[in-house]
DNA sequence: CCTAGTTAAATGTATTTTGCAAATAACATA
DNA sequence: TATGTTATTTGCAAAATACATTTAACTAGG
């Protein structure tokens, strides 16, 4: 095979969401090479061609190595390219979003899983990664069930509630919400469990399979 | 610099929409070498690290080159990759976008225009970049002003409620239509500026500049 | 000059969806 | 048994939507 062009480098980044103490968070690596060695970054990695069947391939590599299993829900967020990204020169990096459930985590790593409000400075573009892969998760939330993968196989209205205000930034009212929810058929109760405590017990639900389909829209 | 891995060929496609004879078109090229040579195709080219500044500029060269001018809308729509995809080996295609006001097209353009419902079968792994642009295009017709913009600088209300329908591909009640629309404010009406025709005038409407604002939507 | 034909635009109204406030339910605990 | 706490439902006004109809503004043809 001829090549009569330089090729450049080709990498993914992950933006890994996760939920601590009521706030939106990423998941940060420190990098162990060079170039930033030892900087707080985005989980990432070159792809392989010899073993990885596509970039989400990669991706998936990359995030079973930080978190140690695969994320509930991932997707191709957006491609960066261009010779100001990356010292090294010329570069194409596809740029992955995973929605994690705090509950899966570990308190190590949950201790590298930082507000997405409050970053340190991130090398290389992703600041721009990450501001892309919020843009993204806010956006989606407003009309599908996406933001249900943040939440544990089991849950109460309430913590869905909650999450969505999380994601999206803005109250939602708590009747029109359950109520809607409820209509698009995203989630199912499980018969006869609930969460107990010092008050009346809430109904459990959990995802249906119907769950990533998007809401109905009407212009 | 050292590489340890093989690095993959690296390119763009796009998928440049119009309308004609009130169907969504997909515009095609005629390849010029192999593989696949003179097979009708998605427009593409190879990324050109030297002069390309990222691969937006790279799929602006490629539609400069096939319709002669910038599309007046154009935005990254997914990274494909694998081996399979380019009987040359593994490699990754950034694919975009674009919609083209069919006004601004001459015949010879128009006559590769052809019917995205009713594609001849197409190489590499266009069908696929295909079915996720009509997908990604009728998604945001639902909440954004996107369709707009295969219209030309100027139109009436009916025409831009007509390309709405085409695009998403239902009916759309038009006294609704017409109200959301004009509340959203995303067009402007020309002042004392009228379609005429043996009936009542139309009045002509432009894209306002906040004319590429989301719609607001709400859980 | 009048009328039929045609498309644009506005209007009316029943229905559905939302926003907001309040009431009721179901516990544990003291 | 009363009280605190959270879950869930209810009620209603306001806004948005779907559907049907009416009115407006022209041209063309007699």
């Amino acid at each position: 095979m001829e090549r009569t062009f330089r090729q450049p480098l080709v990498m993914v980044d992950t933006a890994l969401f996760t939920i601590r103490d009521e706030h939106l968070c990423l998941i940060l690596a420190r990098r162990q090479e060079p170039p930033f060695e030892g900087v707080l970054a985005l989980p990432g990695g070159f792809v392989h061609i010899e073993e990885d069947a596509d970039t989400a391939m990669a991706a998936r590599r990359v995030i079973r190595h930080k978190i140690g299993f695969d994320a509930p829900y991932l997707e191709q967020l957006f491609t960066f390219s261009g010779a100001a990204r990356d010292p090294r020169g010329w570069s194409v990096s596809i740029a992955y979003y995973a929605l994690i459930p705090s509950s899966l985590l570990d308190q190590s790593q949950v201790a590298e899983a930082l507000p997405a409000a409050a970053l340190p400075p991130l090398p290389f573009d992703h600041p721009q990664i990450v501001a892309h892969a919020v843009e993204r998760l806010r956006s989606k939330a407003t009309y599908s069930s996406l933001p249900a993968f943040l939440l544990p196989g089991t849950f109460t209205m309430n913590e869905l509630h909650r999450i969505y205000e999380q994601t999206i930034g803005t109250r939602l009212d708590k009747a029109s919400f359950r109520h809607k929810i409820l209509e698009q058929g995203i989630i199912e109760p499980l018969s006869d469990q609930f969460r107990v405590g010092a008050h009346r017990p809430a109904q459990l639900y959990r995802l249906a399979s119907k769950a990533l389909t998007p809401f109905e829209r009407k212009i």
